[in-house]
Formats: structure tokens, C-alpha cells, sequence
DNA sequence: CAGTGGTCTAGACCACTGG
DNA sequence: CAGTGGTCTAGACCACTGC
């Protein structure tokens, strides 16, 4: 650490102690070393230098490599295991967390059973209803961050727990992301679309905002949920967002809570 | 930290490096010691010895008094900060977390307005409908965990903003930890009801649970909330509990959406 | 200026995993 | 057994608060 033995071709980091205060910028904005480090390790995350499920390198080698202690990888590494972004198992090492695996298979969705737990009913079961290329609209536009007139993909689809439609769901992604990617893909790929996502387009899902209303069923609401028409209804409309903040998905969700309901954790 | 000066009379901690294994107990359940400190911070946090609002001894006089290191303090009260237990100022202290304070004010209530933040519309209005003791039903017995026969403390209100009734909540509380709480009290109380529960009853509701279902309006509903009958609304059951885990109020809030949305974010 | 929490380091040792 | 993350310590210094 004290020999400058350099080897590594990463940019130098601010020593924040000497960070100096002027008077026309009077908050320079202190940034302690660990989270600058915890900057270029979401970088890499970013740049795909390690991707979902892999490990990434030990604390020690993450310490050598940007010339600090292994306690302040430590801590960067800590939130961003907080947040879900890494996990870490002891004696294994640290890994790019994933949707694909089954412990996390519906991290965002808080709709659950009101009997039993998620998965005692057996498999959810996707029914893609209808998918296309479109433009977005006033509304899509907006919640996506999109320019006026950009394309996206819309999907509809149903999920059925025990054989029983519970939600129905409406989604829209902006085309340039998820360049490649056909209304016919998405219609027959059977498995979580968060794992897809981050497999085949390098965009992973990794925060979202729900905002929740209660709803009367409409005609389509009603057909494609099997109940009668104006039937209160869970109405979710999530914006799924990546690791710069982007968002990435528009997801509008309408959930029977006839059998399930949402369930969430206020700490 | 080496010298036997010992003043305190703090229970001797397990030091985890010398915990054994046999066959007879083969996961001998190895706790660290920061975890240890936790729950005696904890324990003193539950006996009243820091109240709400109160700051807590510096951590270099708590590393002394369990006569560990402060880093290890430090671990131990990261967590608690971490569970909204505890409140870290720099400069100042570390402080018993409160509902008092104007900041965490509304912290369990999830419902915002669909335009501007909460508080944009001026000061919440609470209005007691209705506010008695009675025996706990089924319901509420298993949900507070307690026995057959026992009395509870019921209140229905209103809350308003902007002088539109949005929220309508029925509220039970187990009536052994509030002693002392008269329907006539409650009824007149102006302010957070957690903020109450805290100064009068050491009472303090720490995380919470919430189901959320979308139900039609019933008639009472109706014209509480003013709004036709059979209007969709949010019905969001909470249980909150204190410190040691145990439940300690049963709420039923039914919500209006047409000008608010419950808001939600899922790491 | 003293006292608080916040950062950073270096080193020792423990617990867990897999070959 | 080596390699990983996890715990604990001791000490130095920094940033923030209020007197």
C-alpha cells in the first residue's frame, strides 16, 4: 500500500482530506473514499465488466487493484450489497446478483397467496394476449424518459396461479434498448422476462416505484381475469429502473385480491 | 481496554471464538459479538433507559461500558440506525429515533397525492367517529396475539386533507399496555397517534405489515369517505409492532384513490 | 476548542466453502 | 488445506456541531 509499485490502470482517487473549500464553491462536496470506490465497481457493473450471477474479484484483489485498504472495499462492497446489487456468501466470495435465480424469481412483485406462500400453488403460468412494435405516447413517453415519437414494445399479459388468472398485466419497453427483440420472442419465451433482459440485452432491473390505486373492472379487464365486469381491482403501474437510474420499463399491473393480496414491509 | 478496572455492571459477553460444537448441539448458533451489543442496546432501548428523542452515550462510552472497541460499537449501532431504531448526527450524537418529529411524521403512511408531496396540503385533519372498549373478536385477537375474552380499545376517524376526507381507519389497541387511555382521550387527542403511545404509554411501533386489497364501498364506507357507493377503494390492513416483536395495533385504513396513490418502492 | 460521529488503515484471527 | 468473506482491535485523522 505504501510502495508505488503501480501496475493497475485505474484513475487516481481524491484523497478527500485535501479537498479545499473556496469561497465560491463553499460545499465541495466531501466524497469519502469508499464510496468513490463503490463508484467503480458499479461502473464495472455498468460496463458489463462482470455480469449477473458471476463473482467478482476477492476483497483483497479489489483492494490491491485500487491502491486502498481491504476494509474500505469492504464497506463499499456492504452497500451495495444492501442494495441488493451484489451478494455475498461467505467462504464463496461476492457475486453480481441476478433475477434468474429461483430465490429472487419475483423480487418486485409483492402480490402473494392469502393462504400458503408464492409458489405453493405450483408455476405461474404467462399468457402473452398481444404484443407489437408502436409509438409511445403521451403518458409512455413521460414515464420512460423518451424523446416525443420514439418506438416502443408493448406487451399484454396474464398470469395465472393454480390455473386461476390473478393479474393482468400491460408493458411497455423503449425499442433501442432491447434492439433485437420481437413481439414473437417475447410471446414464446416462457420464464422470468427480468432474466431474459439481463441475458440477452445486458439490461438489468435493479429498483422500481409502484404507485397503487383501486380500480373498477373493465369489459377487458373483466374477460381476461374471468370476474364480472366492475369488480374492484389492484391497479399497480411500476417504472423499473437500471443501474444509472434509467427507466427501463413501464409495467401497469391489474391484480384480483379475491384470493391474493399485496404485501408489503414498513420498517 | 487491557486493564481490569471493571466498574460497570454490564453481563459478561460470550466471547464466539470459544464456542464448542458436539454432536449433542451441532449449530451452536455462533452469534458475533456485535450482535450481542445490539441486543443490549436494544434491551435498553425496551427497559425505557434512553427515551424517544433522547441521545444515547457516545460510542466510545459504550465501547468502555461493554468493554469491546468502538469499531465494534459502531457496527452494533449501524444496524439499529440502519432499522430506524437509532438516528445518527454527526457532531451531535446518536439519538432514540421518535414519530414526534415533524420529519418522520407520517413514516408508516404510504398514501401521497398524485400531484405535490404530502404536507402540500396543509395539515392533516383527524376526525374520531366513534371510539369505545369492547371484547376482541376473533380477528383481532389472533392478529394482536391475544388471548379469548381480552379488551380492546376501538376507534374509527376520518383523516382529511385540504378538508377532503380521504382516509377512513379502524383502529384496535390491546388495552392492557394502555392503561390509563379513555375512548374520551383518544377522541380529543390532536396529533400523530404514535407520537401519543410513545410519551404516555412507552409504547413504540417500530416496523409494520401491511395487505393491501381493492374492495367495493359499502354503505358506511360511502358516506364517511363521501363518495358513491360501491366506489373502489384501497383497503390496506396494518399490524405494527414494538420493539420486541409483538403486535401491538391493528389498523384497517380504507383509501381513497381519485386524488391519491398508495407509493411504493421495492429495492 | 472539546466532543461527537465518520473514515481509513494494518494486522490478527475466525467461520465457511470446496478441492 | 488454501482462499473467501466475517469479526475484532487499536490507533490516527477528518468533518461536523456547539460552546
Amino acid at each position: 500500500m505504501q510502495t508505488p509499485n503501480d501496475l493497475g490502470a485505474e484513475p487516481d482517487l481524491i484523497q478527500p482530506q485535501t479537498v479545499i473549500a473556496t469561497s465560491a464553491s463553499p460545499a465541495p462536496a466531501f466524497s469519502p473514499l469508499y464510496q468513490q470506490i463503490k463508484g467503480l465497481i458499479l461502473g464495472s457493473l455498468r460496463s458489463g465488466e462482470w455480469k449477473p450471477g458471476e463473482s467478482i474479484p476477492s476483497e483483497m484483489d479489489l483492494a490491491a487493484r485500487f491502491r486502498v485498504s481491504q476494509g474500505t472495499v469492504r464497506k463499499a462492497i456492504d452497500e451495495l450489497a444492501a442494495e441488493n446489487l451484489l451478494l455475498r456468501r461467505q467462504g464463496k466470495g461476492t457475486f453480481v446478483a441476478t433475477h434468474a435465480e429461483q430465490q429472487v424469481q419475483f423480487r418486485f412483485l409483492k402480490l402473494v397467496p392469502d393462504s400458503g406462500t408464492r409458489g405453493s400453488e405450483g408455476p405461474a403460468q404467462r399468457d402473452i394476449v398481444e404484443c407489437r412494435r408502436t409509438r409511445a405516447n403521451a403518458d409512455v413517453t413521460r414515464a420512460l424518459a423518451l424523446r416525443s415519437g420514439d418506438t416502443v414494445l408493448q406487451a399484454r399479459r396474464v398470469l395465472s396461479f393454480g390455473g386461476i388468472p390473478v393479474i393482468l398485466e400491460d408493458i411497455w419497453l423503449p425499442a433501442a434498448p432491447f434492439k433485437g427483440l420481437t413481439a414473437e420472442r417475447l410471446a414464446n419465451y416462457q420464464g422470468p422476462m427480468y432474466a431474459l433482459f439481463e441475458t440477452e440485452f445486458n439490461v438489468r432491473m435493479v429498483r422500481a416505484e409502484e404507485k397503487i390505486r383501486a380500480i373498477a373492472a373493465s369489459e377487458a379487464h373483466a374477460a381476461l381475469l374471468r370476474v364480472p365486469l366492475g369488480t374492484p381491482l389492484l391497479s399497480v403501474e411500476r417504472i423499473a429502473y437500471t443501474y444509472q437510474d434509467e427507466p427501463m420499463e413501464l409495467r401497469r399491473g391489474y391484480y384480483r385480491t379475491d384470493t391474493h393480496h399485496y404485501h408489503n414491509v414498513i420498517n
